[in-house]
DNA sequence: GATGAATGAGTCTTCATTCAT
DNA sequence: AATGAATGAAGACTCATTCAT
């Protein structure tokens, strides 16, 4: 009995997430109001305050299960050992974009109003700067497998270049959403040229 | 007396750009209300809708004033012939970082809340777009310069140098605004390591 | 089987009104929600509906309780013949302190929620006035005994001063749960004072 | 211009009170709402909130208002010399009547009203305890007189006796607003009773 | 007989904007 | 040219009550 209570639970939190990020998508964090909530999910007003502590309960949890979700979908690219560089970087933007893209609205335009609730909010900033990190922390043992393999510079600190290629990737969704006119494939090409000798 | 007259306009509308940034650092752009900028600005509310249209307008308005600040900051840079890739990235960043460091403020984290209103706001969004354009037409430039020094590989398209670099400067900011724990020197070690060949 | 039922049903309730008491005595009347006393009497929502019409009903039966409680607490002392005047207001005031003083709250407070009530709940009104004037009725015979014993001026009208008598002891009430400073003696003092003729 | 401005202020402010006295007395303090206020006082919304910090202090102030009211009334009584005991508490329950009556409402159920509210608000319950302390003191120096007169048994202390009568009053107030059938007059007559000696 | 999930109407409060002075 | 008082529409959140299971 408790099992289906607690299913129950996760299914209707799961419904109110998802139409929180159909919102969020469509006007973003702030604008989106807890009326835009409650009709795009069918439930009632008192149905979000009984699953969730109010708007700011939401907007953590939302960000929280997408960074989840990201997490999960990024561990096993990040322990293929095929991949060289150039290629591991046009598969990691091609996860996020896959990862990103939902049914009616895409996780990246959310990624970014998320950066901008951090701004002020410091349990989203906490939340995502531990993600973050340990992204980083990933991407820096990644980056000493290569340096093994000698495939990369063996004389940099793997902690600066993960910083580095964190770093590509977060701008790589910034223009995605802003300039909207950047590819996996480009930011691949550049990696290549770069660790190419030049003549 | 227009001359005087709008003079006087500017510095009114500067120092209400100047509030609004102080407040968007302080609250975020949505949170902030007219009320914030009025008692931040020392003026009444209805100066604010002599000199701007309204909220947008201010909203706006404070974000192309500093793109444009931006821009005349970065231009001498992107024509120094004296930097090779990782310092010329070192000091890219680093101009940033000065540009956006204000007494009591900073851009950065307003970019941030820049780049969530693009989402839903298309004028803010091709501000923003045109402006990151024309950085990244400078950076294309600056790349072929490089080949053309055998800095570089010759095999890559420099608007697909100019992509990835400007992610790595967006993302630069992402970091630094997130995670906090980021540095110009950092990515500039990873970038010489990068161009250096692998043992 | 109806026996057991009802026995059920009686304790049930008390079990709610007591929830009740707690509650008010905690946060006032209005301010208490059907959630309040749900949590506090390890109940249902349902069976506060099951057992009481509602959160009007409820309110009417803890003071309907509370008063009835005091009536039978009061009766025997009115009966009391060896106290007097003085004597017996100093009773009268400790017999409704004790009464009112519960494990975990004090009727006395709720007392003054319960007149709130009732200046717009005829109901409540007219349960309340019922109950004084019983109490009212017996002080006019206390009175009556007094005079016929000389022990009071058998030129005022049993109703006149049971009217005062019930002042002071409504009025030590408010001043109880208001100022928290009276005592029964104090006033007890003050009507031996009153009763005994000025030099 | 600020002595406008501030003439100005202080109207408004005793437009929403008046108003607010008007709900409190048809409805009860808690029960009423702010819209009810907006109705009654004809002003906005907003204008509530310029004018007062909420709901709370606007009864905040409906209360202090009320007894500073009061307070105005009953000084110059306590001071007249003229008043033997029963005429002075005669006269002092029918200025608190007269005081109370207003048009359209009447203040003493909004005082039980206050009561009620004192229990859970220590705010407001201070300024009460406040209030009536400095009444109470008032009337110690009044029995002070009376004992010097000869008027009152000089063997209680004061204290006591204002204590008494305090309640004599609240109680009073108590019984107008729930039994509704006491009157100065007859409160008068007892106390004449109890200051003669019985036979 | 009992539960607790669900609700819709209602509550306080805020805010961008305007307009009389 | 400037003010600041005023507003209406909307915002987040709560609550007494019901009903399917």
């Amino acid at each position: 009995m408790p099992k289906i209570s607690e299913a129950h639970r996760e299914r209707r939190r799961g419904q109110i997430l998802d139409a929180a990020w159909r919102c969020f998508f469509r006007k973003g964090v702030q604008p989106t109001t807890m009326e835009d909530i409650i009709v795009e999910s069918g439930l009632s007003a008192s149905a979000m305050y009984r699953y969730f502590n109010g708007k700011d309960d939401i907007i953590l949890n939302a960000i929280a299960a997408s960074l989840q979700g990201l997490a999960v979908r990024i561990e096993p690219l990040m322990a293929d050992p095929a991949l060289d560089p150039p290629q591991f970087l046009a598969r990691l933007l091609e996860t996020v974009e896959v990862f990103a893209a939902r049914k009616g609205f895409n996780l990246l335009p959310i990624a970014v109003h998320g950066w901008s609730e951090a701004q002020h909010d410091e349990q989203v900033r906490t939340l995502m700067a531990t993600a973050y990190a340990g992204f980083r922390r990933m991407l820096a043992v990644r980056v000493q497998r290569w340096q093994a393999a000698g495939l990369l510079d063996a004389g940099v600190s793997p902690e600066d270049a993960a910083q580095a290629l964190q770093s590509v990737v977060l701008g790589y969704i910034v223009q995605v959403t802003i300039t909207r006119d950047v590819t996996p494939a480009a930011h691949a090409r550049a990696a290549a040229a770069a660790l190419r000798r030049g003549p």
